[in-house]
DNA sequence: CGTCAAAACGTTTGCGCAAACGTTTTTGTT
DNA sequence: AACAAAAACGTTTGCGCAAACGTTTTGACG
């Protein structure tokens, strides 16, 4: 039934150990063999089994990536991104999916470090660093994705959170907002916390209205950007920032709903996922920060591939910044044909 | 340094084979057996080797998923239901991203059946059935999604295209439309044909205009919308019929700059990804085919772990139906406070 | 033509686990 | 007490491959 490296070997007329030396080009093998074993394989359909092969080498070929949402745009294109990388390099690309659900994350990275992948990509949605540390077995290759930790243990990958927010709230001050509200992602990200941390210090640096009531937080899944926004339009904001690019859509359908014009009757700022031409639909609507996630993506699969070959390299942290686009001023405030 | 299960027999004072049969229970144990050996894995912090595992019993425990691209909101989801099912039955879920090129799936289809995975989800870019078919060894389960072939080896998880497209091009010549445009996806994929065949004998039976020049194909990546919607605007459209959910979008970006206004000046029917807040951006701008992605994703996890169960279960062909939503008229039309 | 190194291949083992095949112990029955 | 059947566990093998360890062949050179 199933054809086998000595099934090969034998209609070649060679030792297994040539077939083997054939195909992953491991010794000397001459011209004529290496024919014989070609034509064999090929008469044969002969493909080696790749359970066999990781059992023996303890190679898999195979990255595991932790993802708290993959319908979310934002993870969906770094998923792209990573698996393009890893397949160019003959990796695969196993997914799973936490929905920011830490017992999920659990389950997922012990089954995933067990013998599943060579190394892990997470995106985690822990803040205890305890926790997360004690689930990954000692010396296995991981790196942090656009989320980390204080404890500086694992290489990472992540995003500027805190310069483009201050930058931009401090841009929000310079026209006249006094009162900015702000949208965050899950509380206990590290993503959330510098942003949440830059806003707070560019209010206190421009003299803004400190208010703990104009700080909020969602979870980043459709229909938690409605409850925040009901609670910060009855704080009476002059602007408001969204740190996550579905909360800022949401945020932009809502606002049109009950009759707000964004950029006209409040001033907006979203943190976005990616640039593309989707988000170019609210370009004129809002100030978009835009992260630079297929880079971030690439990244992320060079280092896991090179800690995977190399485990105990040097931690690594690399910090990828984003891109501030302020809003085009619409076409019917100014007169111009261009 | 690793922890082998003749560690834990040893540990316990048990054979390899009891530890095995507590692990897996696939014989009687006894309780006090049961639990030395559960305290020994304790102790040694055994973890079974998955690849061992899988090399012994042929079971991988993992289902590849070949998608045409990730980043596109409709597979993404797609992938996010799927994983869901998958984990819930303890299977791994590894993606291919072939960016609907049919040089990396076959590489894809490839690498994934030898050995890889237990069971193969397509959603096939290719259209030569003998191509796609000479691939996929005898016997390997596999599951087509979202696009099929014509001649029926294959299970499937389709979506209807013919029937929402044939009603909503009618319902567009109820309301007075004679020139009505479409722009359909790849024309080679099954899915396109069949939309597109639905739109010709639609616009056959109710008497609209037969042109050519109003059937113009996208590829339903970034920016493929715009050259289209050029050349249909020159033809005078009353209106336009988008088959996927991305050129959807930038259709109404695109028409909105150049001063168009959807649902006013011309029709629009989009064949959108799925109900999410997302598209409600576009609820009174457009008429909506919305495709149910999570039934679909949650089939086809059903469908492929049955035949990875059961190779040999006859060819099942499934298909979901999508749902049809006419635009909101838009509040400033008619005076209602609800 | 004997020697020896390099060229070219072969033999064998073991990775960790599941399960086929066996053995011993216990229990119930007459 | 004898015996069968069931309960409870043990011994061993082999999955397919890579590679460590060997062996044979070739031919160059004194």
């Amino acid at each position: 039934m199933k054809v086998t490296i000595s099934d090969v070997a034998r209609l070649a007329g060679v030792s297994t150990a040539t077939v083997s030396h054939t195909i992953n080009n491991t010794r000397y093998v001459s011209n004529e063999t290496k024919e014989k074993v070609y034509r064999a394989i090929a008469e044969l359909g002969y493909t080696p089994d790749a359970s066999a092969r990781s059992f023996r080498t303890g190679k898999k070929k195979t990255i595991g990536f932790i993802v708290p949402d993959i319908s979310n745009k934002f993870f969906a294109t770094m998923i792209e991104s990573v698996e393009n990388y890893l397949s160019a390099h003959g990796y695969h690309l196993i997914i799973a999916n936490t929905k920011e659900n830490m017992e999920r994350e659990e389950n997922n990275i012990r089954l995933l470090t067990a013998g599943l992948v060579d190394g892990l990509l997470v995106a985690s949605t822990m803040d205890d660093f305890q926790r997360f540390d004690e689930l990954i077995p000692a010396g296995f290759p991981v790196v942090l994705v656009d989320r980390t930790f204080e404890i500086k243990k694992y290489s990472s990958i992540c995003v500027s959170n805190f310069q483009p927010i201050y930058r931009s709230v401090c841009r929000l001050a310079g026209k006249g907002d006094r009162r900015v509200g702000i949208i965050g992602g899950l509380p206990r990200l590290s993503s959330t916390k510098e942003r949440i941390s830059a806003y707070q210090q560019a209010v206190a640096d421009c003299g803004l209205a400190q208010d703990e009531s104009l700080i909020r937080y969602g979870d980043s899944m459709e229909n938690s950007a409605q409850t925040c926004l009901d609670e910060l339009l009855a704080q009476d904001c002059d602007a408001i920032v969204v740190c996550q690019g579905l909360m800022a859509s949401e945020t932009i359908v809502y606002l049109s709903k009950k009759g707000i014009q964004p950029a006209k009757d409040i001033d907006l700022v979203g943190f976005v996922d990616y640039d593309s031409d989707f988000y170019q639909l609210y370009s004129n609507q809002m100030d978009r920060i835009i992260q630079p996630v297929e880079e971030l993506g690439k990244a992320a699969g060079e280092q896991i591939l090179k800690r995977v070959e190399e485990p105990d390299a040097p931690i690594f942290e690399k910090m990828l910044t984003s891109t501030y686009k302020p809003h085009d001023i619409p076409s019917s405030w100014v007169h111009s044909d261009r």
